[in-house]
DNA sequence: CTGAAAGCGCTTACAG
DNA sequence: CTGAAAGCGCTTACAG
């Protein structure tokens, strides 16, 4: 026991002593300096990896002025997609000695850059990762690089350097959705939108108008009804959409949350889903299949999303970015669709 | 802009040379000796908020060989009870230079023990909050003694040091669900459970069964269904339940996720909730609301809960614990339960 | 390819 | 109540 617990305080000096090279050989050996000659390598890992060496990150961060912490900066979006965005990235991290420091804020706030700020500053984070739509807002951005802290950015188009950016193409899920939708015979149908100052609504919206525009149809105003991407917006929107003269025959919302809200009301009004009312979601959220009928949403692959601007992350700097920075949605197909009735 | 920049890399060097006074006496400031005189800590604290200055956490957990980095270590529970759980650590965490390292973690996988170790030792961490059911793990307790790691448990009923524990009670939230069900009447009633190994599950189970027994009513064995806390596990216990010869007229269970199996089942079998079926879970997730009708469900308080755990750990050390360490659930009531029919 | 010196920004004994 | 010295475990120039 007492043993175990010394072995654990071996620093960069025991190493270097017990294998007969200097401290500074043994920093470069952790650090994959390439001038180190491959024998002494060699042996120098066999010994950490025997006395369960592994350095010590406060130090390093000490002397780097950097520390072993990535950050998440997120703004209130569903719990399914944090804690996805979150296994992503650790993901990524696993087998580094980086971990992953949490940062939920509320961009409403008057004061949550600076509170980025201290967050980033302070802890000398390595760098962060942007969740929309805290990504999206270019103030906080010009703030990391005021102070020089690296960081990635998660969002529906291309809004920075490609190597900080990774893209969802929520255009083409929405469109995917139009295509769906259009493929099961529906020509009279109705989107619930997020909140227009997200990049991703005006992505999706444009996505699903357009793709529905090539095929010949246009969606009269009254049938696009702005939403919050909340449960209880969803509902709101739903009544106005489905409690007038003539309804839709289908409903594409912005997100699963809102969807749950339309299943509420046509519940409520005797609408039966899919039969009289096809409704497609975007997410596919756990909630997706929670739902009965289970609901057809666009799939995102979030934790993809993570894993990806984790792994951008750790690039060496001046290292260009991985080959692919974007990940694609897609349609998952479940009950809550099906051909209009005539 | 340069300006900025430099403030930034003020050290405690400065702030002595500026105040006059030797770096160990901005130490003591920093840390709440009270061997300093009133007039010195005015006068330097001054003088810190006038230049911004922050102790450099590295620095300081080097010395110290503590990190300012919490722990959150869980066994994938449900998405909204993780996030509510972060919320609740990050609330009790503003303000201080704590910040919160994510851990999610396999306790099925032979290793996983290793992984807290390493992720414990190699960063140093200040404490770890021990979420359920890795909470639950004798073994990994043991493992965070040995090395000298500071852990709050969060479980359903004392296990430890009441200094490190924060009791959920969750025997008197399912008596709290018996007792709502008997209040309408119910006389005929079933149980989904989650799995034996976890302790909520036993507690869950005991204090539902409790409840109804003193009243005189006991259930029988058939009516008591193990499942796996999942929505899937859930469906099949519901189809036991549901489609045989005579089913129940209420339906407690274990979480929320196996309530919204029971909704599916209740609706392909053509079974009206609440009219023909009454169901209570638990949790109060943000799934209850979204289910249609909305599900009456036992609300677990969760970021209390996690807000109270980092609460603890930050307390100095040999401190008592605080006057509350445990959260009381209570049933919140929505439109899933009525009367039984005659 | 390897090494001895100085330093990262703090705290811990030890004195007074 | 206050301070000068040594040290936490690493890395960064600077030499060779």
């Amino acid at each position: 026991m007492s043993k175990k617990a010394d072995s654990k305080t071996v620093t960069i000096n025991d190493i270097a002593r017990l294998s007969g090279v200097s401290k500074k050989t043994v920093s470069r050996i952790i650090n994959n300096s390439p001038l180190v000659r491959k024998d002494t390598r060699d042996k120098v890992e066999a010994l950490m990896r025997e006395v369960g060496y592994a350095p010590d990150p406060l130090a390093r961060g000490l002397a780097f002025r950097r520390s072993f912490l990535i950050g998440m900066v997120y703004d209130n979006p569903t719990a399914q997609y944090v804690v996805d965005m979150q296994y992503g990235a650790l993901d990524a991290l696993r087998g580094s000695s980086f971990e992953l420091v949490v940062h939920p804020c509320d961009s409403r706030s008057a004061d949550y850059i600076d509170g980025v700020r201290r967050f980033a500053q302070q802890h000398k984070l390595h760098g962060v990762i942007l969740v929309p739509r805290a990504s999206e807002d270019q103030a906080l951005v010009e703030m990391l690089r005021d102070i020089d802290c690296r960081y990635v950015r998660i969002a529906a188009v291309p809004m920075d350097d490609s190597s900080q950016m990774v893209i969802t193409h929520d255009r083409d899920g929405a469109a995917e959705a139009a295509d769906y939708l259009l493929s099961l015979g529906h020509r009279d149908v109705a989107l619930i939108t997020g909140p227009v100052a997200y990049r991703s609504t005006l992505e999706r919206t444009a996505g699903f108008l357009d793709a529905l525009r090539k095929r010949g149809i246009s969606v009269p105003d009254e049938r696009v009804v702005e939403a919050g991407y909340t449960f209880e917006s969803g509902l709101a929107a739903a009544e106005k959409l489905l409690l007038g003269e003539h309804r839709p025959t289908a409903i594409f919302t912005g997100n699963d949350e809102m969807a749950a809200g339309v299943y509420k009301v046509a519940l409520r009004a005797g609408i039966d889903i899919p039969r009289e009312l096809s409704v497609i979601g975007y997410d596919d959220s756990s909630l997706a299949s929670r739902l009965s009928p289970s609901l057809t949403s666009v799939r995102r692959n979030t934790r993809d999303t993570g894993r990806t601007a984790a792994a951008m992350l750790l690039q060496p700097e001046g290292q260009g970015p991985l080959a692919s920075a974007s990940v694609r949605p897609h349609v998952v197909v479940r009950d809550s669709c099906q051909p209009p009735q005539r």
